[in-house]
DNA sequence: ACCTGAACACCGTTCAAGT
DNA sequence: ACCTGAACACCGTTCAAGT
C-alpha cells in the first residue's frame, strides 16, 4: 500500500480544463445552450457550481474551449493521391460532419471566433494543399475563408436551434400558396423538398469549381 | 377643437407591435445581445417591462420580429437589364449590406429561421432571376439557399460579437510564428491582412460562377 | 491549491390587479 | 383593451471561508 501521494480512486475524478470541457460540452449536446447553466454543470460534475471558475475565469471562456474543442474533432488525414478539387471537397464535409455532430455548440462556433492553434491547423491544412495546386499563399487563405462562411452558414440553416428557445411556428405550405411568389410555388408544385446533404454538396462543388477557374488551380502531374 | 377620439399627441406614443420591434431592434444595436433585457426595453420605451407581454407572448417571438423586420429592409429592386450574373451578385451584396447595419442582429438572423412572408418574398426575388436565366425552381432555389448561406456565414466571421460576451484575447501573430503553419506564415510574412469586402466578393463570384457553368445559365438575348 | 456556500445584482415570465 | 407591480424561480459572478 505504498501509495504516493497520487491516490488511485477517487469517489470522483479530480477536476481538470480537459474533463470540465467534455462535460460542457456532452451537457450542451443533451440539454441545449439556454438550460445549460454553471449550476447544471456543477450537478453534472458532482461538484459545486463554483469549482469550475478555478479553471476558467467565466463562462464565455469556456465556451471557447468548448469551440476549441470541436474544431480539433475535423479529421485532417488527406489522401495524398487525390486531387486539389477532391481533397478540399473533403476537408469541407469533415469540417461539416464535425460540426454537425453538435449542433447546439454551432451557435457558438460561428459566433465566436477563437484564434488558438486548432483552428489555425485546419485553415492551415486546406491552405496548404491549395498552395499546392498552385495558389498563392494570401488567395489560398482567402479561399478556405469563404469554404469555411459556407460550410457554417449553411449548418446554421440546416440544423440550428434557434437562440432564446424556439417559437418558430411552422412553415406551413399555406404560406406559400400566394401569387406574389410563383417561384417557390413551382417548386413546391413539382415536389421539391429540402434535402440539407444535396445542397451542401451542390454549393460546395460550384465554389471550388469557380475558384479553380479563377487561380486556374491545377495539380502537377 | 373637436378633436375626435384619436387625441393628437400623448406624452408617449401609444404601444404597437411596430414600434416596440424597431425600440428592440435599436436598443440590440446600441447595447448588445447580452444587454437586451426585456426590462432595458421596458426602460427604453418609457413603460413597465410587463407591458411588451400584450403584444409579444415572450422575448422569442420578439426576436423572431427582429429578425423579420431585418429582412424587410433588404432593397429588391432589379436593374432589369442586368445580366443574371450580375443580377444575382446584387442580390447577394445588398442582402450582405443590410444584415452588416445591424450587427448585434445576426446571430438571431443566422439561428432563428422565420419562415414568413418578407423572406420568403427574398429569396423569390433572387430565385426568380435564376429562372429566367434557365434554371429550374427547384435548382434556383438549391442556389439562393447557397448563396444566403455564404452571405451569412461569411457575415457571422466578419462582425459578429461573440454570444455570452467577449473574452477572446486578441490574435496575436506570436501564434502563428510556428513551423506547422507554413501557409499562414508565408502569407503574413507576404504582408497579408484580412479584407471581408474583398474576400466576399470573391467567394460570391465563383460560387455564382460554379453554378453558372453547372446548370448552364444564361440570359436570353 | 482546490473546492464550498452564502450573498449580490440581476434575469424571463406568471399572475392578480388596476384603468 | 391595455398597462402595472409584486412575486417566483431562476441566472452569472464575487467574495470570504474552509481543507
Amino acid at each position: 500500500m505504498a501509495d504516493t501521494g497520487t491516490s488511485d480512486r477517487p469517489t470522483r475524478p479530480a477536476l481538470n480544463r480537459e474533463h470540465i470541457v467534455a462535460a460542457a460540452r456532452g451537457l450542451i449536446d443533451k440539454v441545449g445552450l439556454d438550460a445549460f447553466t454553471m449550476r447544471t454543470l456543477g450537478r453534472e460534475l458532482g461538484v459545486d457550481p463554483m469549482a469550475v471558475y478555478h479553471y476558467f475565469p467565466n463562462k464565455a471562456a469556456l465556451f471557447d474551449a468548448v469551440v476549441e474543442l470541436t474544431y480539433m474533432d475535423i479529421e485532417l488525414k488527406q489522401s495524398p493521391d487525390a486531387p486539389w478539387d477532391e481533397a478540399v471537397f473533403t476537408f469541407a464535409s469533415t469540417m461539416r460532419t464535425s460540426m454537425r455532430a453538435h449542433p447546439h455548440v454551432l451557435p457558438l462556433v460561428a459566433t465566436r471566433p477563437v484564434n488558438t492553434a486548432p483552428v489555425g491547423l485546419v485553415i492551415e491544412a486546406a491552405a496548404a494543399r491549395l498552395v499546392s495546386a498552385g495558389a498563392a499563399p494570401r488567395d489560398a487563405l482567402g479561399i478556405v475563408n469563404c469554404i469555411a462562411a459556407f460550410v457554417i452558414g449553411h449548418l446554421m440553416a440546416d440544423v440550428v436551434e434557434p437562440i432564446g428557445g424556439p417559437e418558430a411556428p411552422s412553415p406551413g405550405p399555406e404560406l406559400f400558396e400566394r401569387t406574389d411568389m410563383p417561384t417557390l410555388m413551382a417548386a413546391i408544385a413539382a415536389g421539391w423538398t429540402w434535402d440539407a446533404d444535396r445542397t451542401f454538396e451542390l454549393g460546395l462543388s460550384a465554389m471550388i469549381a469557380g475558384f479553380g477557374a479563377k487561380y486556374g488551380l491545377a495539380d502537377a502531374d
